[in-house]
DNA sequence: GTCTATGCAAAGTATTTGCAACGTT
DNA sequence: AACGTTGCAAATACTTTGCATAGAC
């Protein structure tokens, strides 16, 4: 995770140097309180992570710190079910899609190459060609016992 | 059509009598408005068509109504990428995935075997049952030409 | 010193809810 | 008459924006 951090932390400042834009503790912090959270943070999360760090961060910087990110390309933005912005740090630019559970709302991630082509075939058959897709599978625990061991604190 | 709205009207009766839930006229208006309309509107254009209809109606009628026609199994809620629901007619239980032109806007529907059988084998292999999905491609048209022909206002 | 970023509070969106009046059964 | 429904306005949830002050370069 260390190594995902400062490859971040090398794309943002090239794309703030490029445009002008400056380089603050609280764009610091942001960044490093949002890859140490692992995935699909809300503001809400994040911002409580952050102000553990840092107190006095307002909702506003983190709202827009995010969207630079997103921009930059080190976190892209997701809207699942429960009507807030979630953010997950870009690693290598690799795409996955999610999997959901209703019972314990723990999301999985999941790529499949099978269900890719056959995406890109319809949207050809349709005169299209794919610029990004959104592909989400929200499933009840089969075992709901098991399940509640991968429980986390949304 | 005509046929679809009758199919539905016949199913909310039944809901609506096993909930002592009464028939109004703006629910009767709102029904014939929404199949009318087609699919993929949005409360904001079923407001305009139901107001022709019947002035005065307001947004908190229509939006309860569609929250009722769902919980019916009568219209189908969706959430695509600009932040506002949009509703479906249900016809005959069918599903199917949505493939979105951003070019002009124009929403084509799909449905691919291929990829609900995938979709289910992965939900089974993290444990889980699928409840219920959304996909949804996003395209841009590969002859821009040609895609104007497609639009629709809206 | 110039110009961007921050923090707060106010403004926006989209949607929901409380409540008195109304309509249905 | 009893009870669900409507329309309005107020409330809510999430996000964005205006603006004066603070901070980066």
């Amino acid at each position: 995770m260390k190594v995902a951090v400062e490859e971040a932390q090398r794309k943002l400042s090239v794309y703030m140097r490029e445009r002008g834009l400056k380089h603050t503790r609280q764009r610091d912090q942001i960044l490093e309180a949002f890859f140490a959270a692992g995935g699909h943070v809300s503001i809400d999360d994040l911002l409580g992570q952050v102000q553990e760090r840092m107190a006095g961060v307002g909702y506003a910087t983190v709202y827009r710190t995010m969207k630079l990110f997103s921009e930059a390309g080190v976190a892209h933005e997701r809207h699942f079910d429960d009507g807030q912005s979630r953010y997950e740090p870009v690693v290598d630019d690799e795409h996955h899609d999610h999997l959901i559970c209703t019972t314990c709302g723990t999301i999985f991630e999941f790529e499949d190459p099978i269900i890719e082509k056959r995406q890109s075939d319809i949207a050809t058959a349709h005169g299209l060609r794919v610029v990004h897709h959104r592909h989400e599978i929200y499933g009840s625990c089969i075992a709901p016992d098991a399940c509640r061991h991968r429980a986390r604190p949304t």
